[in-house]
DNA sequence: TGGATATTACGACAGTTGTCGTTTGATTGC
DNA sequence: GCAATCAAACGACAACTGTCGTAATATCCA
């Protein structure tokens, strides 16, 4: 995975999250799948990949007769990346006080709470990473 | 508060922060701010404020002689309009794969842990909104 | 083999962002 | 009263983004 200079835009984290889902669509197969949640041309999509590549953000190869891509860049860094900023932009470095703004609005369920404190309490433990 | 069409930049996240933090500042004062973090030039930052004065988000008035500034977007909603749509773009709006994402990478201590337990469990029993 | 169709490449454009330098204006100390 | 300062307004620019239209290619089928 390239170390990337400047950190993907909003369109672009959408086709990347496609990649990272199922790596290795044609631009068709993206359109598509994007083209369901907004209204976005074609050649939209195509341009955003094509200067995605430019920057070396996608891989491609050829399949058959037409080119698969694949995301260059690491999920989990992006992601990480994104929140730390996210955190020290908005809550002052504190992981924690992001956390609870999350847990006071969004919408969650009493399943996923549950859930989610017995991943805290493992945490705790040790028990995860 | 205004409801505003674009959603702010980066750069204008970081002046939000410090009027939401502390509304009324000067221009000078959040310049100060943002220069302890970054490298940026004073005009720089009046300019963005000044941007952002047109676009509605912030609002000042003259104080003495010079221009304290304020804030005309809400905080919470804006934080939260962040993470939604970061949500849905990253996690397939899952907030609970958000949560497990941010508490598997990010540095969270023990006694935030803990915190963030009991809060969980307080709003499992409806104890908080 | 030629036209129809599907893919890919190019070039353009307007709006936003981050950055400043330069001016203009107001305030103030001498 | 006037030069030195500090604050605010303007105007510019280049890079990046989202969006396409159009053009060039490649593939396929009648």
């Amino acid at each position: 995975m390239n170390k990337i200079k400047q950190k993907p835009s909003e369109a672009e984290l959408e086709i990347l999250q496609e990649l990272w889902e199922k790596p290795g669509l044609t631009v068709s197969e993206i359109h598509e799948k994007l083209e369901a949640r907004k209204q976005v041309g074609y050649t939209t999509t195509l341009k955003q990949m094509q200067r995605m590549q430019d920057k070396g953000m996608l891989s491609r190869k050829k399949e058959g007769k037409l080119f698969i891509y694949f995301s260059e860049l690491d999920e989990q860094s992006i992601k990480n990346s994104i929140f730390n900023k996210l955190s020290e932009t908005l809550f002052k470095g504190s992981a924690k006080e992001m956390m609870m703004h999350l847990l006071g609005n969004q919408e969650t369920t009493q399943e996923e709470l549950r859930e989610l404190k017995q991943w805290i309490e493992q945490k705790e433990k040790g028990g995860i990473k």
